[in-house]
DNA sequence: CGGCCTTGTTGGCAAGCCGTCAACAAGCCG
DNA sequence: CGGCTTGTTGACGGCTTGCCAACAAGGCCG
């Protein structure tokens, strides 16, 4: 698709940056770090290869900015907005985290997984912001605001459960959202009244 | 070391198989999957690059067997042994497991997040597998044997609660010992007496 | 003890990818 | 229409991987 050979034309740089980003998007989705060269890229925006280069430097400066895109969230940042009760405010939040997930989850729920080359520095900082970004967003929900970095960390890592709970559910459609919900309802409720208190 | 390039020996397959294994276990877990080339393994050896590929085959044959080796814990298998109440067992479970990934934190808990390339299907199954016999193993201790696969896949995602836990305690150094473990005992309780039975 | 023969081992070949850079030309401006 | 800015190209050098024919280490047999 749009892989016409026409004669070559300028465009500006935003335009095709965006473009070629584009396509990045797309093919890093579907087929992850390795397998894609910047060829294919390049190839599928109808572009020789130097340019991807000449707008994104290294191959793995793209793909920074894709997994940027990817786990760049619409509403993320947008905590919920509950005054109720903490059982309230618990499943409100969960079922925002679930919303979220669900509509991007081709794009987050495959990124926030590393879906490439974990273990290099510079993308293990990306995800983690994200992952920060997420933690906040619950922490801020269910809790009072400005917490110590121990429960920073416990949100953290209660991410890591709505993570790999919600693969479960749209991976492997082997849990039900009902299910889903449950389970990380009852956890955040046991977190909060259970474990957070003690640090 | 042991790079000594002595006249060329003759070693049984078997034993040259396993010399070239520890080294690629050792580099791949220092720089993962990128980080190292086969040159580097055979280099780290003192052997030809070509022998790498006449062993394992492709390099990403070679890595698989890495983490297989990095993702197989002495005893990991072995259950639990409590026969006392739930909170003793989920208690028992939760040592247990801490145990386990602090001993061999370096390589199990860096290979269990995917480190190196990650959205391979291969590499996907092989960690799949990892986590399905921690999972096996949690299940096991605080519940009873043969459940069906909502279960299954509950306690995988109990799993990954405990992976991301462990990574704050050992990786980030941010949670103590004994905080993790009250979240991790707290959560699994609450998830075998009021999750578990709804399914 | 010397030659042979199995087979573990080597080195080089071809293909592919990546980062860089000088050269080219598209399209605006005078 | 000619010049000039600058978006764009194509190729070069270096590196990696999979493959394979050739080599030789070391046991075996006469």
């Amino acid at each position: 698709m749009s892989v016409q050979a026409g004669p070559r034309r300028r465009l500006e740089p935003d335009a095709r940056r965006e473009q070629i980003l584009s396509v990045a998007v797309r093919l890093f989705g579907e087929r992850g770090y390795a397998g894609v060269s910047a060829t294919d890229v390049a190839r599928g925006a109808g572009v020789a290869r130097g340019l991807v280069n000449h707008y994104f430097g290294t191959k793995k400066d793209l793909y920074l900015e894709v997994i940027r895109v990817m786990l760049t969230v619409p509403g993320m940042a947008v905590a919920g907005l509950p005054g109720d009760d903490l059982p309230s405010r618990v499943d409100a939040i969960t079922t925002w985290f679930l919303d979220v997930v669900s509509r991007h989850s081709r794009s987050w729920l495959a990124a926030i997984t590393a879906g490439g080359m974990s273990g290099d520095p510079d993308v293990d900082r990306v995800i983690a912001q994200a992952i920060d970004a997420a933690a906040e967003a619950v922490l801020a929900a269910v809790w009072r605001p400005a917490s110590p970095p121990a429960l920073q960390a416990m949100a953290r890592a209660y991410v890591g459960l709505a993570v790999a709970t919600a693969r479960e559910w749209l991976e492997r459609g082997v849990l039900t959202r009902a299910q889903v919900h449950k389970l990380l309802s009852a956890s955040l409720l046991t977190m909060v009244e259970q474990v957070f208190p003690d640090a």
